[in-house]
RNA sequence: CGGGGCGUAGCUCAGCUUGGUAGAGCGCUUGCUUCGGGAGCAAGAGGUCGCAGGUUCAAAUCCUGUCGCCCCGACCA
């Protein structure tokens, strides 16, 4: 040990390596070269990737699947994930959040206290060690954290904190697919912050928001900010960041009139004008096998609409309670939840409950004579003169009103917003748009810290329970959602910001011709030593094959390099999101403008 | 979890119904020609047919089990 350091010392070079130097440039063996690097990209589409990003990335080389919802990232796909991963970071750190690294691995103790090891489904991986103890691999990571500030934080001095790690997740999804997008294990950036009363928690969740815009803004990509529900994590405030996409899982309801935007399962809308007094007489109309408000509407030739169903759920007593759509509305669960006197989560009542609750079969109930508690949605209160079940198997009523023949419901917002719904801050109409999930924010209180006992002692020294925040970016999804945006039918089309390499050069014949080669080695040492991010191809492929490849794996320049070209002192340059190629004075000058943002 | 489908060469798939000892295209290797948008010719390498059992003289093929993967559904009065 003691002999060897001397001699190390001694090989290192008196300077410190300045750019351009052996190890920059790019040595034959440096894997900026293509020939080098390992580079596998396929023509065939493979069989089981539906959506395009999940096409791209395997065609383009940046993963590979292992099994069900987990991959490898192949050096292509790691750099530009690397990229995400360090714009994330560098914003972080700038909006005053500290890194940390919790572990993967969890014992089940921390779980079980927070309560969250009963209340957590087959999603949450959970395994035996050596000792047959319990363990979790981590979903998210609330009860580390707070178990952690609970250890380190005593007063209210070190309040407010922002921790934040950037980690490999595992959750069971029921059903991984669409490639990354919906992967089982991934990786995100999760962070958590402490305050003393809400309004500095408050102040944080707009620091984390305005961040989170600087850091989609940064990547270059379109995003949307929509109200959310919290959903199994818990809390009061939450909003979350969607990349618009065809493919994305998530219905968004954005208003065109106003910046209004709230996920499906939180959109709201304006209560349905007043309803019309009641004109037609209550009459028993003879359906016996249809059973769906769709069926019930074709056979009286009316409109869907006009039908109001019923949907039987369990309720907070115990007992039961009858849900009232319009027909051609569907139940939004969360919000019914929500309701005091609903169970949560929904359970919707049996068949055999429902038969001894209103002595028909389901398919023909109606709150005519109901035994039943009933809520209606505002829409389905709004009714007049509508159609619904007899509670009679095989008879549906029609000109039914409230107040008249079945009791004056309470009326709550019970349903899913749909296409042209009013927004409801009164302006503009809602359109229904797919987002694929990138981004949430939560204000989840003292949700953590209660279940954990975590307590500060305040200025007057009294015992107080910290209010927190928390804040998930999914980075592998970005880079899938990004591609869902940013593609065309030759491949990806990176933004500059996080694309693997910023140019990629093409020499044409360099075979054959010297003065191509020459011209192509050059260009790249200078800029390699220029500090660009430069994919050289010398792999000596025909144009075809070597272009198709450029664009697959989305490089945003490329710069050709040709004997007819070269007589003429020109480069060939190309946007990768431009039609046509233009060309440039044969100088790596004239590269570097073009690359100049 | 319920329903459906598929596991055969690196990839996409044929062969299975009617058992007889495995094929195509693409890719890969070598050579020659070619060289500005996925070239041509020639010669090659490459498969315990997911795994285990069973039936049979004989199994990719028939039967049973098992593992893996994919798709659909989980809103219904």
């Amino acid at each position: 040990m003691r002999g060897q350091r001397p001699a190390l010392k001694s090989r290192r070079p008196s300077r410190p390596p300045q750019p351009g130097s052996a190890a920059r440039r790019g040595a034959p063996g440096s894997p900026m070269r293509l020939s080098q690097f390992p580079l596998v990209t396929t023509k065939e589409t493979p069989a089981d990737a539906e959506v395009v990003s999940h096409q791209l990335m395997l065609r383009a080389g940046m993963i590979r699947k292992l099994g069900a919802g987990i991959y490898t990232w192949l050096p292509l796909g790691l750099r530009v994930l690397q990229k995400v991963e360090a714009i994330i970071r560098e914003e972080m750190n700038r909006a005053g959040a500290h890194e940390i690294l919790m572990p993967a691995v969890i014992p089940a103790e921390l779980w079980q206290e927070s309560g969250r090891w009963a209340k957590y489904g087959p999603e949450l991986l959970r395994f035996k060690d050596r000792h047959q103890r319990d363990f979790v691999f981590g979903p998210t990571h609330e009860e580390v954290v707070t178990d952690l500030i609970r250890r380190d934080i005593r007063s209210y001095k070190q309040l407010p904190v922002n921790f934040y790690q950037i980690q490999t997740k595992f959750r069971d999804e029921i059903r991984p697919r669409f490639g990354v997008m919906r992967g089982r294990e991934f990786l995100m950036k999760d962070a958590y912050s402490f305050h003393l009363d809400a309004q500095d928690l408050e102040r944080e969740y707009q620091n984390m928001r305005a961040t989170y815009a600087r850091i989609f803004t940064r990547i270059g990509v379109e995003f949307r900010v929509v109200k959310a529900d919290s959903g199994a994590i818990g809390g009061d405030r939450s909003e979350e960041f969607h990349v618009l996409a065809q493919s994305g899982e998530d219905v968004l309801a954005v208003s065109d009139g106003s910046d209004y935007a709230a996920n499906l399962e939180a959109a709201e809308t304006r209560p349905q004008s007043a309803r019309l007094p009641a004109a037609a007489a209550l009459e028993k109309v003879s359906t016996p096998t249809q059973k769906t408000c769709e069926e019930v509407a074709a056979l009286l030739g009316i409109p869907l609409s006009s039908t109001l169903k019923l949907i039987v759920v369990k309720g907070r007593d115990g007992g039961l309670v009858a849900l009232a759509l319009r027909g051609d509305h569907t139940l939004n669960a969360i919000k019914a939840a929500k309701h005091p006197n609903v169970a949560a989560p929904l359970a919707l009542a049996s068949d055999a409950e429902i038969r001894a609750a209103f002595g028909c079969e389901p398919g023909f109930l109606g709150p005519v004579g109901a035994q039943v508690p009933v809520i209606a949605d505002h829409a389905a209160a709004a009714l007049s003169d509508f159609v619904c079940g007899a509670n009679q198997s095989g008879f549906h009523l029609r000109g039914v009103n409230w107040g008249r023949d079945a009791a004056e419901p309470e009326s709550a917002d019970l349903r899913n917003v749909v296409d042209g719904d009013p927004s409801p801050d009164g302006r503009g109409r809602l359109k229904l748009v797919r987002g694929i999930e990138v981004g949430h924010i939560f204000q989840n209180g003292p949700l953590y810290t209660q279940a954990l006992g975590v307590t500060v002692l305040d200025e007057q020294g009294k015992a107080l329970t910290p209010t927190a925040g928390c804040y998930g970016i999914g980075v592998t999804r970005v880079v899938a959602a990004v591609i869902e945006q940013c593609h065309d039918d030759r491949g990806i089309r990176w933004p500059e910001a996080i694309a693997p390499f910023r140019v990629i050069l093409c020499p044409i014949g360099a075979e054959k011709s010297a003065a191509v080669k020459t011209a192509a080695e050059t260009l790249y040492a200078e800029l390699l030593a220029a500090g660009v991010e430069v994919l050289y191809d010398d792999r000596g492929l025909r144009p075809g094959p070597m272009f198709a490849d450029a664009d697959l794996i989305g490089i945003p320049h490329r710069i050709v390099i040709g004997d007819k070209g070269l007589a003429e002192g020109r480069y060939e340059y190309k946007r990768r999101d431009a039609q046509t190629a233009e060309p440039i004075p044969a100088t790596s000058a004239a590269v570097l403008e073009k690359l100049r943002p």
